[in-house]
DNA sequence: GAAATTTGACCATC
DNA sequence: GATGGTCAAATTTC
């Protein structure tokens, strides 16, 4: 019996061959294709590469765990990391990043719309990485006391590279809504949707006419088509940006109810 | 005018 | 003392 993982596995290699596929049809027929469509053929095989990487790299951790407790922890994979080491050496003043519960994930562009609200509270350059961080808290820091954080940094320049860390969970009630949102992609009719553009930017669940529910979520720069109700999935418009903080905040939309239970 | 960002200062840790 | 993380006043943006 595969558990829950490896079928997420196995969905996402397919789904990466299909796109691999999709952008070698699309090589071919350069003509048509304009560079919007390629970057977006880009941006999904980015996002599942990260996506496999992120997966296979918490297998391992999981069957390493299975081996042996006590062997020391082998450096994950340059994509995410996701150990018990400190991120820094010293200086660290806060509770938040001496705690071992974070999460890091390098991408060629920085992650600043995840579908969180942050706040930016400081930017450093810092002394052994030659570029500037940044410090992000979740924007209900003190409403709800979310203590979620994240830093974005430079970590090489040609071609660039950016890491985003993320540091605790999100215990606002934005994070709740999503986690608490049973999501069940089995039935096309009964798929859920993620949209940042609605105007009060609290969160609200909506049946159209199809039985698609909708959780409406503000993020003012994501671009979405004119109907974004007409999508069948989110992964038709979701930005990779979205998918990497998903799977930071351990929320899979692609989750069924099977699993579930 | 409110909200978000920037930036220098302060503080904890090494 | 050096460094990284956070605070909060100043500044910018909408």
């Amino acid at each position: 019996m595969k558990s829950s993982q490896e079928n997420a596995v196995e969905t996402l290699l397919h789904g990466h061959g299909c796109a691999n596929q999709l952008k070698l049809i699309m090589d071919q027929a350069k003509l048509d294709s304009s560079m919007e469509r390629e970057d977006l053929a880009k941006s999904v095989l980015h996002c599942f590469s990260d996506a496999l990487s992120i997966l296979i790299d918490t297998n391992d951790h999981h069957h390493q765990d299975d081996r042996s407790n006590n062997s020391p922890p082998q450096d994950s994979s340059p994509v995410l990391e996701n150990s018990r080491r400190p991120l820094h050496k010293r200086g660290r003043k806060t509770s938040v990043a001496e705690s071992s519960d974070y999460r890091r994930h390098e991408s060629p562009n920085p992650i600043y719309h995840d579908g969180f609200l942050w706040r930016k509270y400081g930017q450093k350059q810092i002394k052994e990485a030659n570029h500037q961080r940044s410090y992000y808290k979740c924007a209900y820091t003190k409403d709800q006391n979310c203590e979620a954080k994240k830093q974005v940094q430079m970590i090489q320049h040609n071609p660039p590279l950016y890491s985003t860390t993320y540091f605790g969970h999100h215990t606002c009630q934005l994070h709740q809504a999503y986690a608490s949102f049973p999501i069940d992609t089995s039935d096309p009719l009964d798929s859920h949707m993620i949209r940042f553009d609605h105007p009060d930017f609290s969160i609200h669940q909506h049946q159209n006419q199809s039985q698609n529910q909708i959780i409406y979520l503000k993020d003012e720069n994501m671009t979405l088509p004119d109907k974004a109700e007409e999508c069948s999935s989110p992964s038709q418009w979701m930005s990779s940006e979205v998918a990497h903080a998903v799977e930071a905040f351990e929320f899979n939309p692609f989750r069924t109810s099977s699993d579930l239970s």
